[in-house]
DNA sequence: ATAAGGATGACTCTCATTCTCATTAACGCT
DNA sequence: AGCGTTAATGAGAATGAGAGTCATCCTTAT
């Protein structure tokens, strides 16, 4: 599979970069995160689904992350989340069910992209920030707690 | 101060809907949250600033937030933030500064928020996802933090 | 092959948040 | 006003995600 070997190796120089090495765990880890591509992972999934004892992945999730190849996702759960980085996998935004947790990454067109880029940049700079992301969710229900639940 | 008068009547009423009460304490936290307009406070900010015991604050936060008079804020913190919910302080967004956790709110102009809107249910609906809402925030660097440490 | 420094894993610790439970305060009714 | 029902309170214990510690193991460069 070559983009796996891309992907590795974009991975590799990036831990390089910072002195750090690119082990079998922190492959096991990205491995897990590039296989449930488009639904970021909680801590405890990449735990078990790497078969990493928990102090060294929370460590080497730490790792990458600095290292720019994963992202730290916050929802309302009370653990984190965790996918690869937009570097690696582009620009996206997540649908967020509120009832049953499950996220999902869906892209917009472009066009959306660089009105709210625009905007929010000028917005910002007018409050003195200086704008590096932004971050734009969707909550509502997926499919299946719309049917398990009815409608709302 | 009247507007601070109807505030407290929609709190007592939402509150009385869902079978609660509105006590001094619950009182306590609105008025430290109205106090704090624009910027969602941490939990141990409303604890002092309130001035209540923590177990009761929390509790009293959870049926708050319950009536729907107060919305937990997720950041990239380790605890959480409140703020009066949008119904009754209207729609808005969050500037997060990334280096020192600072929240701010936004508006953002209403025919951008007319094009997010229609956009994203139009998307949501085509991965069967029902949109509730959706949450837009800015992460950056705020104009004290840009001083203290430079442009970056 | 060897030294230096990162990586590992079992374990401990921290800290926000939630739970428990005995006690108190509010509201509805007569 | 008196009473009973039920929510609210507060102190403290429990929970759970995540971070820290430390002795040991492995890599990588020399």
């Amino acid at each position: 599979m070559p983009a796996s070997t891309e992907l590795h190796e974009a991975v590799a120089l990036r831990l390089r970069e910072i002195g750090h090495r690119y082990t079998a765990q922190r492959r096991a880890l990205v491995e897990a995160l590039a296989a449930a591509a488009g639904r970021p992972r909680s801590t405890s999934e990449l735990l078990e689904g790497a078969g990493v004892p928990q102090s060294s992945a929370y460590r080497n999730l730490a790792a990458l992350e600095q290292a720019g190849v994963v992202r730290r996702v916050v929802t309302d759960e009370e653990f984190a989340r965790y996918e690869l980085a937009e570097e690696l996998t582009g620009h996206h935004h997540h649908l967020i069910c509120s009832s049953c947790g499950r996220v999902e990454d869906v892209t917009v067109p472009p066009s959306l992209e660089r009105d709210v880029d625009r905007t929010l940049d000028r917005i910002a700079r007018r409050a003195g920030f200086a704008v590096v992301e932004h971050r734009l969710d969707l909550i509502g229900t997926c499919g299946g707690c719309a049917a398990r639940y009815g409608v709302r």
